[in-house]
DNA sequence: GTCCAGGCTTTCC
DNA sequence: GGAAAGCCTGGA
């Protein structure tokens, strides 16, 4: 049994999992359905399973400790401590937001938010397809795509994984093609397109690491089905830039009702939100949104 | 330059 | 039948 210390996380490494001892500011069902990810399978027995960077890795809470099966030191280390966040205070975070009245109920539904950082390509095209969809449909989507593109990585509790297929798998397709064994609507031509661009290199996003949201946000905005909401989400839900607000129905909804008490523009909002919670912008939205839509506030009948 | 209405595929409730 | 983690286009 390996054993490792890193930050305030004490880590244990046995047999083909590794498991993180008393963590406090992490649990699977609020991160993985909150929003930000559409390919974790909930199995049975409560723990979810995902392929990432082409590792299928399996999350459950067993009591205070996190249990991550089948993996081991070197990919958690490589891997799995970025993909989760596990460098920040969560602590802190919450602490720091808890100082709005609303954020504070919202923080204590979804205590265990952590915001993962997920592969950009992976995110542009699932967020492409996310613009004026519904959940189920957009995962049926990406999980089409991924078994018809992607590369088969294994089984794990009875079901196939296959990697987010890379850019140039796209190349050769119709958009025709596309709309109908994809089911992804007039979304085809912009993930196309999309996917063209970033093969090429007209746009470059390995670069947006190193930018900032604004510099970011007028780069992914050049390509087609990247408007100022899925930008945002890129943003934060990929390339860790935590003060993106993505604005969608949702939060329009949930801050008109809390906070603006009026019909407001989606722009406003955004800046609005930018002014209350600044670098945190990112983690508000998140608590926001998944105690707003749990909750169904300000939903139409 | 900004702002806004209408259209877009298909599924889900 | 309306709404859905919006974006694009054209016109004011």
């Amino acid at each position: 049994m390996g054993k490792l210390n890193i930050n305030h996380y004490k880590i244990e490494e046995g047999k083909n999992f590794i498991k993180l001892i008393d963590s406090r500011d992490f649990n699977p069902k609020d991160i993985f359905e909150c929003g930000q990810a559409f390919r974790w399978k909930k199995e049975e027995d409560s723990s979810y399973t995902n392929i990432a960077y082409g590792k299928i890795i399996n999350v459950k809470k067993e009591g205070s400790n996190i249990i991550f099966r089948n993996t081991n030191m070197e990919d958690f280390k490589s891997i799995w401590f970025n993909y989760f966040d596990l460098s920040r205070d969560y602590g802190e975070i919450k602490k720091s937001l808890s100082k709005d009245p609303i954020l504070k109920k919202a923080i204590h539904y979804g205590d265990g938010i952590r915001i993962l950082n997920q592969d950009p390509f992976e995110i542009i095209i699932s967020f492409i397809i996310s613009a004026n969809n519904q959940i189920p449909r957009i995962k049926g989507s990406i999980g089409k795509i991924s078994q018809d593109l992607g590369e088969y990585i294994g089984l794990y509790m009875g079901e196939k994984y296959y990697s987010f297929p890379s850019p140039d798998k796209f190349l050769s397709l119709k958009g025709d093609y596309v709309r109908e064994k994809y089911k992804v609507g007039f979304r085809a031509d912009r993930i196309l397109e999309t996917s063209r661009m970033i093969y090429e290199g007209e746009i470059d996003i390995d670069c947006i690491y190193t930018l900032s949201r604004e510099e970011s946000k007028d780069i992914l905005m050049n390509l087609p089905g990247v408007g100022p909401k899925v930008s945002d989400c890129i943003l934060l839900f990929s390339y860790g830039k935590q003060n993106a607000f993505p604005v969608d129905v949702w939060v329009k909804r949930l801050m008109e009702y809390f906070y603006l008490k009026e019909d407001t523009s989606n722009k406003k909002i955004e800046e609005y939100g930018q002014k209350l919670f600044g670098d945190l912008s990112g983690f508000a939205q998140q608590y926001l949104f998944y105690y707003g839509r749990e909750l169904g506030i300000g939903r139409k009948k």
